[in-house]
DNA sequence: CTTGACTCTCCCCCAACGGGAGGTCGTAGA
DNA sequence: TCTACGACCTCCCGTTGGGGGAGAGTCAAG
């Protein structure tokens, strides 16, 4: 009835360590029953394992030591912990939240990278002619130079989260090249209506286009525009704004990259004949 | 175009902190582009910014700093590192699986003492007459002493896990009370038949019961037989094999708890009349 | 009495820094 | 000119929950 189990009997019956065992007896979590004075042995009593039980269990489900105290100090039933649980719960739910955002942040790239791969692979782009579909958006519209749209996806990729459901484009307001002053809007394909301040939510219109991918910097896309604007007018079409760059590769998430493997898709709407 | 920042200012630039900066640059993580001979100060250039940002980029996704190491070694573009981000993806769907499960045992816990303390305020129970829905189970058969299925039930948690769908039950099969060789089965509800073995899934037939709910350790469990088997005589009922307990409230996941405030429904099928 | 298994304490180690002590350097104000 | 202040340096200790190991003492069996 009123036998004693050595530190290494007691590991073995609890599934806990020897080096736990004197780290909770330490921090007076689990106190042996009895410690003997001249050789400082450790002995542990049915007491013990009943409390070793209660702190598996709590451990399991991810208390802390210092909570473990807490607890253990001043209670015995379930009853009286229920508040504990409850708060240890809304940890866990905000811990898996965040996680969830984590893994769809890594999908995006992921797919990116996967899509662009594909399409490295081709040797040389031609201009097509294509149907794009209705596409909802959040964008910020401003006017400056070109290259100070690269912060701003930043921002809207932080801002909008786990709302994306593409890739980062552009769309231009005007007919032509401008250094300082371009009229644009660097945006990005969301599932729903977002509300957020200085962000504006909503659907491009579905219709005809001519489409060109670039490869390389985007010092260079003029050659490329240079191309497709030919094509419209060879063709009789009418060019219509704003027209779309999609950023197929860029600067990642991550890298900078090597701006020389860069994918660019240029979309100019066309009216529909 | 060539300019350094000291510490400070690039901690701002990057939003990293100085203490992390230091840290990074004995890592050999991210190396100041100079420092000082004499004074040790260190300077920054636009490619250590670079460098910084996917850093930054990195440990937001959960990277360690050894893994940093690793992966910045070599890699300059996002499409090298797509294996280490699926592997992180991967890391990280485990550990949201493990704390969805935590999630399920907090909320089993809760759920139930939630319950329980809603029946403490009962002043006495009284025998009721009620009908049992059909109900799915699995439990493992064994013979024995009563006592021997606390441990039992342990082992079908944890083998059942999230499948559990309601509280700990136990089925008798002998006809009377049997000191060492009882017939008897633990059993918890589940959701889904489950396959595992020594555990049998099956379901529990629907049908009337007398029902009592005792309250108090279980050695005294016999008195509340005495009474229900008593209403059952004086009725005239035909009693059916096996009985069950209910355990609403006993020995928890956690603690042993109070056996005086344990709560335990009986019940006793009767034919249908 | 010896041997081997157990146990003790004490110290260092992990990650990713944060806090603070104590020293150096340069500049600005009294 | 003196002093205060801010920015920077190195070095050391703390965090969590123990793991690994050294060196010494203890227990039970042969």
């Amino acid at each position: 009835m009123n036998e004693l189990f050595s530190i290494g009997e007691f590991s073995k019956i609890t599934g806990l360590t020897v080096k736990a065992l004197r780290f909770y007896h330490e921090r007076e979590l689990l106190v042996p029953a009895r410690v003997e004075a001249g050789s400082g042995y450790r002995y542990y009593d049915h007491d013990n394992v009943q409390a070793a039980r209660a702190i598996v269990a709590l451990r399991e489900l991810g208390f802390s030591v210092a909570e473990l105290a807490d607890i253990l100090a001043d209670h015995q039933d379930e009853a009286d912990i229920v508040e504990f649980l409850r708060r240890r719960k809304q940890q866990l739910a905000e811990q898996i939240e965040t996680d969830r955002q984590l893994v769809a942040n890594l999908d995006r790239i992921i797919q990116q990278e996967t899509e662009a791969k594909a399409l490295m692979s081709t040797p040389q782009f031609e201009v097509e002619e294509k149907q794009l579909p209705a596409l909802l958006v959040a964008g910020i519209r401003m006017r400056g130079r070109y290259d100070e749209c690269g912060p701003v996806f930043g921002k809207l990729c932080r801002a909008l989260g786990r709302h994306i459901a593409g890739k980062c484009m552009c769309l231009y307001y005007d007919g032509e090249y401008r250094e300082d002053d371009a009229d644009f809007e660097p945006c990005v394909p969301v599932k729903r209506a977002v509300e957020m301040e200085g962000v504006a939510v909503r659907e491009l219109p579905a219709g005809r286009c001519v489409s060109l991918v670039h490869r390389g910097p985007y010092q260079q896309l003029g050659r490329s525009y240079e191309r497709l604007l030919q094509y419209v007018k060879q063709r009789g079409y009418q060019m219509q704004l704003p027209t779309r760059e999609v950023y197929l590769k860029g600067p990642g998430m991550i890298f900078r990259g090597n701006p020389k493997k860069y994918l660019t898709e240029i979309q100019i709407p066309i009216e529909d004949s």
